[in-house]
Parts: structure tokens; C-alpha cells; sequence
DNA sequence: TCGAGAGTTCGATATTTCTAGAACTAACAA
DNA sequence: TTGTTAGTTCTAGAAATATCGAACTCTCGA
């Protein structure tokens, strides 16, 4: 499988990511990965075909949210974490703060 | 004109504020209202017709970003700040950083 | 080389969002 | 009244997003 395209880290646009981060199971998925650090596409479907998923997947590697790495039969996902906090510093962690405490 | 309908500050969900802010012209608009304070609706158009700019307002209101309130013929708008803030801290400030100094 | 697991891509459809003209409403001034 | 300004609402169509089954690709292990 060929590898994936990511935005570089000077084109991600905040309003992609705004957009990115509107649906409720791309935002569950990127909760998910600020916890767990990296996971495969499987492991965090919300119950939904799996076609669905890898839609979303790809809405979120496209707006520069994730990153998506080929390891054997399994592709799997961090937060470009580093890159959203150099180039909008502080919404990451805005966004995440909030459904805790 | 009757008055218009706003979210409880409880209300707000973070998914809506970030679909309400991730169009280029609903953006423009929130900056210019964190810059001026207040502003009529015709004074932020962008140059498109009225019932576009409308429809955007009208977003921007149901997603609890703004206030809308009535003072005479003309609408003033407000940006729900503190509402905000209290509900998103860091979040507004992170998204208004982008694109200054 | 066969099969299974993980995800992608395709295709069709459904839903949501956006655009903009036209008609409408409200507030005010002449 | 009548007209003007400001904005909403209606309506219809266009564009973007979302959903999901089916077929496909890759990788790995038996």
C-alpha cells in the first residue's frame, strides 16, 4: 500500500481543522489518540463499517490532524501534536480540555 | 422583529462551535467582531448579498458563538466571549491568535 | 499459494450546508 | 402614508459531506 499524503506542517489551515474536528466521532478518535499516544484505525471505529472509519481517517490525515504510518498489515495513527501546537498554539490542548475534570 | 433565539451558555457544544468557525467568511467575521467590539450585519459582509450574509449570522447565532441583539432598524452583534470562555477556555484566544503578529 | 486480517477505494445514495433572488417585516424619517 | 434602510425568511438549486456495501490491495502466517 502506497504511503499516505500529509499536509506539511506550513499548509495545515486552521479552518480545515476547525472542520476536522466538528464531527463527534472524529473528535472521539482524536481524544483517543491524545490518550493512548498511537493507535490502528480498528481499534477506534465506534461501531461504525469500516468503510465509514477510514472516510473519517482520511478527512483528519487530509486537514493535518493525524498521521498515518504503514507498520505491516496495520496503519497506525498519532496526533500531529507538535505541528498543531507550532502552528496554533494552545487549541489542541483547549479542545482536549474539554469532556475532563 | 421578534428576538432572536441563543443558546443557554450551557448549551454550547464544542463541536458546533468549531463547525461555526470553520468557514472562511464566518472566521472573518468573528475576528472582526473580537477587534470592534460590536458590529451591524452589513457592515461585515464581505461583499456577498444579504441573505447570505443572513444565513451566516444565523449560523454563527445557533452555534452560540454570537449575540444578536436589536437597536432600532439595525442589528447589532456581539461575540459571545465570556460564554465562551467559560465554557472553552484558551480556545477562542488560540483560534483569534492565528493570523496576527 | 491460500486464506485471513486490516484498510482503502469505488459507486451510489442520502444528508447537510451553502448560495442567492424574491418577497417580507420592522423601525424610522420625511 | 410613503419611502428607505437593515435584515430575515422562503424557496429552489448547487455543492460539499457522510454513509455503507462491495470489490480491491497489502501483508503476513500456515
Amino acid at each position: 500500500m502506497r504511503a499516505f499524503k500529509h499536509p506539511h506542517p506550513d499548509e495545515i489551515e486552521l479552518e480545515r481543522v476547525l472542520y476536522g474536528l466538528s464531527d463527534p466521532l472524529r473528535l472521539a478518535i482524536v481524544r483517543q489518540l491524545a490518550d493512548c499516544g498511537e493507535a490502528s484505525c480498528g481499534a477506534l471505529d465506534g461501531g461504525r463499517p469500516k468503510s465509514s472509519v477510514s472516510y473519517h481517517f482520511q478527512v483528519l490525515r487530509d486537514c493535518g490532524i493525524i498521521a498515518t504510518r504503514n507498520d505491516g498489515p496495520v496503519h497506525i495513527n498519532t496526533l500531529r501534536r507538535a505541528d498543531l501546537n507550532a502552528r496554533f498554539p494552545g487549541l489542541l490542548d483547549a479542545i482536549l480540555a474539554q469532556g475532563r475534570g
